[in-house]
RNA sequence: GGGCGGUUAGCUCAGUUGGUUAGAGCGCUACGUUGACAUCGUAGAGGCCAUUGGUUCGAGUCCAUUACCGCCCA
C-alpha cells in the first residue's frame, strides 16, 4: 500500500466524510442488553451559522460519542434545531422590509408561510456544518422543534399544566422592546452603561409646606407613580411616615410607604414607585397592595394618564416634564448619573419595562423535585460549581413567561369565545372553531427546547410511550454538553420537565462548557471583528486540526482564548502522528522484503517494557480525564506521550534495535505497530478523519470498515511498571547530559566520539549494560574504558542520575562553560541538600510527618549527596 | 448592591486529598537534514506562584485580608 509523504486532509477528510455519511454509520437503533450511550444535541437556532463556540461543544460531545462507540457502547447522539422565534422572524421581516412590504401586509399565514419557505432554504447550514467538522450524530434522528410531533407535544404539555393551574394569565412587567412590539426574555437583552442625569424632585407633602426630595432618572413616569418609599429604619423621614405627598404635575396624592427594598444612602432616601414600569417597583407594588398603572401605549409614547404630555415619546416627555418642574420650582437639582440601560439584541432599542398581560407558568412546584436532582447527585454538572449556581436561582425562582407576540412559534392553544369571552384550552380548536377567537401569542421558543430530550425520541405522553423503544432505551440520556449562560433557560427546565412528565432526569452528566474569545479575552463577535469562522478553518487546516486544538485549549471551567493562529498546534500534531505511522510504514515494507520473522515475542528489553509501561499509563490517564471532564487533559497527556515518549524516544531506539539486529526488525516493527494502532484508537475521538485514515493504511482487509466500530482494550495495569519507568528515565537523563556536554563543547552530533561512562554503583552498572548499544547509538558516541587524552583529545566531564561520564573529542575543550555549568549544578545541589538537611535535623518534621515521607527525604539526600560529590572531585580536577 | 470564579515563565495555561530543586505548549536563543517528520530534531535561557497576615514540622496548594480582572444575578 502507498503511503504518501503528506496527509492531504481536504481530500482525505472529504473522503471519509463521504464515507461514513453514505454507510450511515453512526445511525442507532435500540438494543436491548446492550449498554447505550445517547445524547441530544444542544438544538442550534435555525437561522443561525455555527461558530466556534458551537464547534467546541460539538467536539465535546463527538469526543465522547466516539470513545463511548470504542468502547462497545450503542451510541446515538440526536441532532437538531430549533426555530428561535424571534430571531427567525427578525431574519425574513427584514428581507420584507427591503421590498418595502411589512408582515402585516402579508396576515399572518401568509407571513407564516414565507418564514417555512426561509427555513427550508437557508436551514441546511448547520448540517453542513456539522458534517465538514465531523459530528457522527444519527441523521436519520434529526428533529426540528417546529415538527409536527413536537408542536404537538408542545400543545398537550401546555395543556396540561393549565389544567393543573400550573399556567396562568398575569400583568407582569417585561422587557417591552417597542420597535419590534414584543416582549423579550432576559437573555435578549444587554446592558449598555450610560451617563444619564438623577433629577431631585419636590413632593409636597399632604396639607403642609414641607416637601420630600426624590431622585429618579425617570421624571416622565411620575403618572404612574403609586407611592413614594422610605426605608423602614430611615429616621429622616420619620415624620412624612403614613402621610401622603402630592404627585408634581398631577393632581393625585400618593401614600408613603416603607420597604427594605429602598437603600438610604441611594439619592435622598426616598424613592417614587412606579408599579407599572419598573420591575422593583413592581414588586414593591405587590408587598403593598399598590395600583399599578399603565401610561404608555405599545410603541412606548405615554398614554391619556399623562394628560397634555400623551402622545410624547419618551425622551421627548422627559425634556418637557423637566422643563415643566422647573417652571413650578419642583426640580431641586440635576446630577450625572451612570447606570447601566437595558438594550434589545435585535433592535438596539431602549427596553421597556411594561406592563403587560402575558401567560406564566407557576415554577415552584416544577422546581423543587429538579433542586433535589441536582443536589442529590442524580444529574451532575461540571465544573461542579454551578450546582451553587443552579440552586441560587432555583431558590429564587420566578414565574415563567412563555407568551411571545410573534407570529412565528407554537401558538398558545388558547381559545376566546367570541360572543362570551369564555376560555377554552385543548390541543386541538373547539368544534365550532367560527365561533372563537385563538390567542395570537405565541410561546416562548424554551417552552419546545425544555421537551426536546423526550421529543426528539417520540415521546407522545400517552400510553403508547410503553411501547416506544426509542423512548424506553434512549431516555434518558447519559450527556449534555451546553453553554452555562443557559443552565436556567434550558438546563433546569428540562431537568423539571423530564421529572414532570417521565419521573425521571433528562440526562446524567451535565458539562458546561468553555466560552471561545479571541486572543485578548474579549467575546467574539462578527461587529467586533475578530470572529473566526470555523469553516474557513477548516479548510485552512483540516477539521481535526481545528478539533484537536480548540479541546487542547478547553480547560474545565475556564474560557478558551482563541485565535486561528493557535490551530497550527493541532495541525503540527497531526503531521507529527502522520510521520510515525509513515515511518512505521516503510520500516514494515523493509522488514518485509528482507523476510525476518514475524512472531512478536515478549520482551525483556528495557524499551519494551518502559513502553508498555508509558503505553497503559497514558491509555488509563486519558480515560480518567474523560470521566472527571478535563477533556484538555486527556489530549494533552495524549499529545506529550505521542510526541515526547513515543517519537522523541521509543521510535528512536527501535531504530537502533533494527539496525543492530536486522532479524528482530519485522518482529520489532509489529509490535510498534500494535502500539500505534491503540494510539489512534484512543485519539480516534477527537480528531476521527486522520485515524481514520491511518488505520486503514497501517493495515490489509480493513476496506469497508471504520476504527470508530473498533474496540479500544483497556489499560493493563500489571504492565504499569515505576522500576522501568525510573530506569528508562536515568538512562534518558544520561542521554541528555551526554548530547548536552556535545554541545557545550561544539562537537556536531554527526561527530562519533567516545565516551568512558562509570556507573555510581552495580544496579546501574547493569543497567547500562542493557541500554548501552542504545546510548551509543542515539549519542552517537562509542563506550571505551581508556583515557584518551593521552592520545591528544580533550574531554569534558558530567554527572547525571546514577551516572558520571567523560567525553573524548577533537578541538579544545569549552573549560569555563563546563566549570561554568558544574558550578551551577553544585550550587544547586548544595541549595536543595540544605533545605533536605534542615527538615531532617528538625525533630517535629522526624516526628509528625508520615514515615514515607521521611524515608523519601533520605533517599534524596543520599541521592544528592552522591551526586555533590562526584561534582565536586570533577570540578576540583580543573583547579589543578 | 448580592453571588461565583480568576491572578503561577514574554503569551496561553497545568499543578488532583498540603510533602518537587514549581511543569507544559507557543514564543525566544544556539546548533543541526542522523533514510518518518524543517508542519522537524538536539540542547538551552526564562518564575519572590498578585498583596499582607495566619494555620502547619512543611503552603503555589488550607484560612483570612487587600488589590486588580472576569462572569452571573439584581
Amino acid at each position: 500500500m502507498d503511503f504518501p509523504k503528506n496527509f492531504d486532509f481536504l481530500t482525505i477528510e472529504q473522503k471519509w466524510r463521504d464515507f461514513w455519511d453514505r454507510g450511515k454509520l453512526y445511525d442507532s437503533t435500540p438494543k436491548p442488553g446492550k449498554p447505550k450511550f445517547s445524547v441530544v444535541i444542544p438544538p442550534p437556532n435555525v437561522t443561525g451559522i455555527l461558530h466556534t463556540g458551537h464547534m467546541l461543544n460539538n467536539t465535546i460531545q463527538d469526543v465522547y460519542c466516539r470513545m463511548k462507540r470504542l468502547e462497545g457502547y450503542e451510541v446515538c447522539w440526536v441532532p437538531g434545531m430549533d426555530h428561535a422565534g424571534i430571531a427567525t422572524q427578525v431574519m425574513v421581516e427584514k428581507d420584507l422590509a427591503r421590498q418595502g412590504k411589512t408582515k402585516e401586509q402579508l396576515g399572518r399565514e401568509e407571513f407564516v408561510k414565507l418564514v417555512w419557505e426561509w427555513k427550508e432554504k437557508n436551514g441546511g447550514t448547520i448540517q453542513k456544518q456539522l458534517k465538514k467538522l465531523g459530528a457522527s450524530v444519527d441523521w436519520s434522528k434529526e428533529r426540528f422543534t417546529l415538527d409536527d410531533g413536537l408542536s404537538l407535544n408542545v400543545r398537550k404539555v401546555f395543556v396540561d399544566l393549565y389544567r393543573k393551574g400550573l399556567i396562568y394569565k398575569g400583568h407582569r412587567i417585561v422587557n417591552w422592546d417597542p420597535v419590534s412590539g414584543t416582549a423579550v426574555s432576559d437573555d435578549e437583552i444587554f446592558y449598555e452603561e450610560r451617563t444619564d442625569k438623577l433629577y431631585f424632585v419636590k413632593y409636597f407633602v399632604e396639607n403642609s409646606d414641607d416637601f420630600i426630595t426624590v431622585a429618579t432618572t425617570r421624571p416622565e413616569t411620575i403618572f404612574g407613580d403609586t407611592a413614594v418609599a422610605v426605608n423602614p429604619n430611615d429616621r429622616r423621614f420619620n415624620q412624612y411616615k403614613n402621610k401622603k405627598v402630592k404627585l408634581p404635575l398631577v393632581n393625585k396624592f400618593v401614600p408613603v410607604i416603607e420597604d427594605t427594598y429602598v437603600e438610604m444612602e441611594f439619592g435622598t432616601g426616598a424613592l417614587k414607585i412606579t408599579p407599572g414600569h419598573d420591575y422593583n417597583d413592581f414588586e414593591v407594588g405587590e408587598r403593598h397592595g399598590l395600583e399599578q398603572l399603565n401610561i404608555f401605549t405599545k410603541d412606548c409614547r405615554l398614554n391619556e394618564h399623562a394628560g397634555e404630555f400623551a402622545g410624547l415619546d419618551v425622551i421627548e416627555a422627559r425634556k418637557r416634564v423637566v422643563k415643566r418642574l422647573e417652571a413650578e420650582g419642583l426640580l431641586v437639582k440635576t446630577e450625572d448619573y451612570v447606570h447601566n440601560v437595558a438594550l434589545s439584541d435585535r433592535t438596539k432599542a431602549i427596553i421597556e419595562p411594561l406592563l403587560s398581560e402575558q401567560w406564566f407558568v407557576h415554577m415552584k412546584k416544577l422546581a423543587d423535585p429538579a433542586i433535589d436532582a441536582v443536589n442529590s447527585g442524580k444529574v451532575r454538572f461540571y465544573p461542579e460549581r454551578y450546582v451553587k449556581v443552579y440552586n441560587h436561582w432555583m431558590d429564587h425562582i420566578r414565574d415563567w413567561c412563555i407568551s411571545r407576540q410573534l407570529w412565528w412559534g407554537h401558538q398558545i392553544p388558547i381559545w376566546y369565545r367570541k360572543d362570551t369571552g369564555e376560555i377554552y384550552c385543548d390541543v386541538n380548536p373547539p368544534d365550532d372553531a367560527g365561533n372563537w377567537r385563538q390567542d395570537e401569542d405565541v410561546l416562548d421558543t424554551w417552552f419546545s427546547s425544555w421537551l426536546w430530550p423526550l421529543s426528539v425520541f417520540g415521546w407522545e405522553n400517552n400510553e403508547n410511550d410503553s411501547k416506544n423503544e426509542n423512548l424506553n432505551y434512549y431516555y434518558p440520556t447519559d450527556f449534555l454538553s451546553t453553554g452555562a449562560e443557559i443552565i436556567f433557560l434550558w438546563v433546569a427546565r428540562m431537568i423539571m420537565a423530564g421529572l414532570e412528565y417521565r419521573k425521571e432526569i433528562p440526562f446524567r452528566d451535565v458539562y458546561f462548557h468553555s466560552i471561545v474569545r479571541d486572543a485578548k479575552g474579549q467575546k467574539m463577535s462578527k461587529t467586533l471583528g475578530n470572529y473566526v469562522d470555523p469553516i474557513e478553518l477548516m479548510d485552512k487546516y483540516g477539521a481535526d486540526a481545528f478539533r484537536f486544538t480548540i479541546i487542547y485549549l478547553a480547560p474545565l471551567g475556564n474560557d478558551v482564548l482563541f485565535d486561528e493562529e493557535k490551530t497550527i498546534l493541532g495541525r503540527n500534531f497531526i503531521t507529527k502522528i502522520w510521520n510515525a505511522g509513515r515511518m512505521l510504514h516503510l520500516s514494515r515494507q523493509a522488514a518485509e522484503s528482507s523476510g525476518s520473522q514475524q512472531k512478536v515475542p515478549e520482551s525483556d528489553d528495557l524499551v519494551d517494557k518502559w513502553m508498555d509501561s508509558r503505553l497503559n499509563s497514558v491509555l488509563s490517564e486519558a480515560k480518567s480525564y474523560l470521566g472527571q471532564y478535563r477533556i484538555n487533559d486527556y489530549t494533552k497527556s495524549l499529545y506529550n506521550f505521542v510526541w515526547n515518549d513515543f517519537c522523541d524516544w521509543y521510535i528512536e531506539m527501535i531504530k537502533v534495535r533494527i539496525q543492530n539486529h536486522p532479524e528482530l526488525a519485522a518482529a520489532t516493527v509489529k509490535r510498534a505497530i500494535g502500539i500505534y494502532e491503540r494510539i489512534l484508537k484512543v485519539l480516534h475521538p477527537v480528531i476521527p478523519f486522520v485515524t481514520e485514515e491511518l488505520w486503514h493504511l497501517m493495515g490489509e482487509g480493513r476496506e469497508g470498515m471504520s476504527i470508530s466500530f473498533e474496540s479500544l482494550e483497556d489499560s493493563d495495569p500489571a504492565k504499569i511498571s515505576a522500576n522501568a519507568e525510573s530506569d528508562f528515565g536515568k538512562i534518558a537523563m544520561l542521554v541528555t547530559s551526554l548530547r548536552n556536554a556535545r554541545a557545550n563543547n561544539e562537537v556536531h552530533f554527526s561527530k562519533k566520539i567516545s565516551a568512558n561512562v562509570k556507573p555510581f554503583d552495580d544496579a546501574h552498572a547493569a543497567l547500562l549494560t542493557s541500554m548501552r548499544p542504545y546510548v551509543e547509538k542515539i549519542c552517537n558516541v562509542h563506550f571505551t574504558d581508556e583515557d584518551e587524552t593521552s592520545s591528544g583529545f580533550s574531554s569534558a566531564e558530567l554527572v547525571s542520575e546514577g551516572f558520571e561520564a567523560r567525553i573524548f573529542f577533537e578541538g579544545s575543550a569549552s573549560d569555563e562553560k563546563q566549570k561554568e555549568k558544574l558550578t551551577k549544578e553544585l550550587e544547586n545541589l548544595s541549595k536543595y541538600l540544605d533545605v533536605i538537611g534542615k527538615k531532617l535535623s528538625n525533630e517535629n518534621f522526624i516526628a509528625k510527618a508520615s514515615q514515607e515521607v521521611v524515608t523519601k527525604e533520605r533517599e534524596k539526600q543520599k541521592e544528592a549527596q552522591e551526586k555533590l560529590e562526584k561534582i565536586r572531585a570533577i570540578l576540583s580536577a580543573y583547579q589543578s
